[in-house]
DNA sequence: TGCTAATCGAGACGGTACGTCTAGTCTTTTT
DNA sequence: AAAAAGACTAGACGTACCGTCTCGATTAGCA
């Protein structure tokens, strides 16, 4: 975390204060932990960073673009790499589930995909963002497609969409809690399919 | 759609006047259509409404519960029943994409899910609707093991909730177009897996 | 004061029923000690007689209406007779105040010189009410010039007008307390004048 | 009255508009003009002057502050002299008469000691007004007692008083047209008073 | 060393929307 | 026929934010 505004930040010149960069992202992230993405506003911001509205305009034109700015700083889940698919992708999800319900991560995440139902740029932001991670997940599939583990065929980004949008979506409907048997479930099924071979 | 209000509706007495909540409806799907979510305003559909905005704010809470009526006024997509759970499943997702594509439902529902990220009343409402709908859903499955085709140790309703977040994430992420092979892939993964098992 | 409108009155068939009525006068008088003129509505006057607004608007075409109604439902300080003016006129004047200070009446009788600046029928009814009093305040000074207490060709009116505007301005500025002096003063002015008359 | 806001004004910078200002009291008293004091409501205001209802609220926290700065803005009638009290006073009567008659001033006055009997802000303000004014037409008298025209026993104020009291009375009962008798009856009483002095 | 230019906090600006309150009208049901 | 009840359109209330603008102060880098 950045310097406390106590005092009120000065110009330091002609060139940005990389002081108020931090002071805002730091008053947004508390914002939206504090008061929800309902009560996440610029002026918020502003009133809580000590700084102007014009500051945060200048270099942030949107709301989403600020999310998105506070999303990036957070730190990111990253891929096991057990040498079994199995236990990478629920160690993922595990580790990606006890992330967003211990950090503010969660939080700034769905108030993105909220964003982005509403503004344009957000969207494409979070898409490019959401197509970057299906490639870092779908490498744990590659892994276990070169190991053999996995057919050859498979369409790795695919399946770390599928496994994605099985986070997301029990992220945005609040259930993050006691999944640990979805989690095994669902990735035990993408693995090994549904259906009865015996017939 | 309800006769226009060319004519201002009056009161038919102490209840509620039908012509009035469809007026209502029709006015904020109209809105929702024309302005999208952003544009969504209690205002907004009053005024196009030709209604008070206390006779809105009398029958519906919220912004996100008259979301909520206008999101059930439209058909749903019901679940198909081939015989064979992979042309059901499949058959579902396209009706599915096609549905939300060409009609205001769509971008309804991804309004619904958006506003649930800031208001605890829809997030209730949308996930009362979800676990609904993931029963439906299920049923197919259930249809699958009744056949023999699933094995029977399946969670039906944890697979309809892998094959809803499916749907989920590509409408939020504005990627409904040309997925059908996708959707098919996907689908085959959850049916057959993504293991090798020649090893 | 008419019967608490614990249970909800009914018809009492095709004729004016006159708990009503009274129930609202009360309801009236109530609201207008309990919230004062900024929080007299004729919502809040059927809300607290348990009667409808129509009921209201059937019997009293306008706000100003009903406090009229009020109003004249008062008592009234009535003019001495001591057999002297200046006796009469201070007592009447300090009973006037004590009237206003001490029940409802003043509170509504500034209310209804308020309604009257923005309802063309309050202000015709209080222009009558007006004349009608300094009629009848007059005839303290017509008594006096028939005892040759005053000249003959005072306008008797006109004293009662002044005596009036005294009072009205007091009530209107909230200067009813420890007015007495003043009172005294301003009556002796008007039977002695306050030339000097040693030139 | 100032520039027409035929282009929007902008903020310039973190202090008061004068321009903003001025277009809210011109719009303020053009609104009590033409649609009186029962149209006279900050939106309507907001709306005449093109400005926003925050910017009214900034710096004015209630209807009553705004209509006594429209009415501070109207010119005062100023006390003649003459050299001869009664001149003096009906001078004055008579000019006030006029002045509320034939400018706005009149209808903003009634209007402001309307809004007092709802509004304590008004109130206050009103009585901090009235007093000013008592001392300023006092002066009348003052002078007259300098002259030895009036008892130097008689309280300036409260003759003052007695002649506002009979202005604001006349004002607020649409009494201010064909007056000029009874203006000079009053004044004649309280100069000279009612008693006959032959018994 | 003095000027220019960009940045900062600050806060006003015209607006839109919020959710609530009241106005005055209407219709049905009950007596 | 009138009362109770409560819904209806309409619009004002006072507040929160939006995104823009202008200020005055500040400081680095160029002249």
């Amino acid at each position: 975390m950045a310097q406390p505004a106590d005092t009120a930040r000065k110009s330091i010149g002609a060139r940005r204060n990389p002081a108020s960069a931090d002071a805002i992202l730091d008053a947004a992230e508390a914002v939206l932990v504090e008061a929800g993405y309902s009560g996440f506003s610029i002026e918020a911001v502003a009133r809580r960073a000590r700084a102007g509205k014009p500051t945060i305009y200048r270099w942030w034109p949107s709301k989403a673009a600020l999310l998105f700015d506070v999303y990036q700083r957070q730190k990111r889940v990253d891929t096991p790499d057990t040498g079994n698919l199995e236990k990478d992708l629920v160690g993922f999800l595990d580790s990606l589930f006890e992330h967003w319900r211990s950090t503010p991560s969660g939080n700034i995440f769905r108030s993105l995909i909220a964003e982005a139902q509403s503004d344009d740029g957000a969207a494409a932001a979070l898409a490019d963002y959401a197509a970057g991670r299906r490639v870092t997940t779908g490498r744990m599939i590659e892994r276990a497609k070169a190991r053999g583990e996995v057919r050859s065929d498979v369409d790795a980004v695919l399946v770390a969409d599928m496994v994605a949008s099985f986070a997301w979506t029990h992220l945005l409907t609040n259930r993050l809690n006691g999944e640990e048997a979805a989690i095994r479930g669902a990735v035990r099924y993408i693995l090994q399919g549904i259906l009865d071979h015996r017939a």
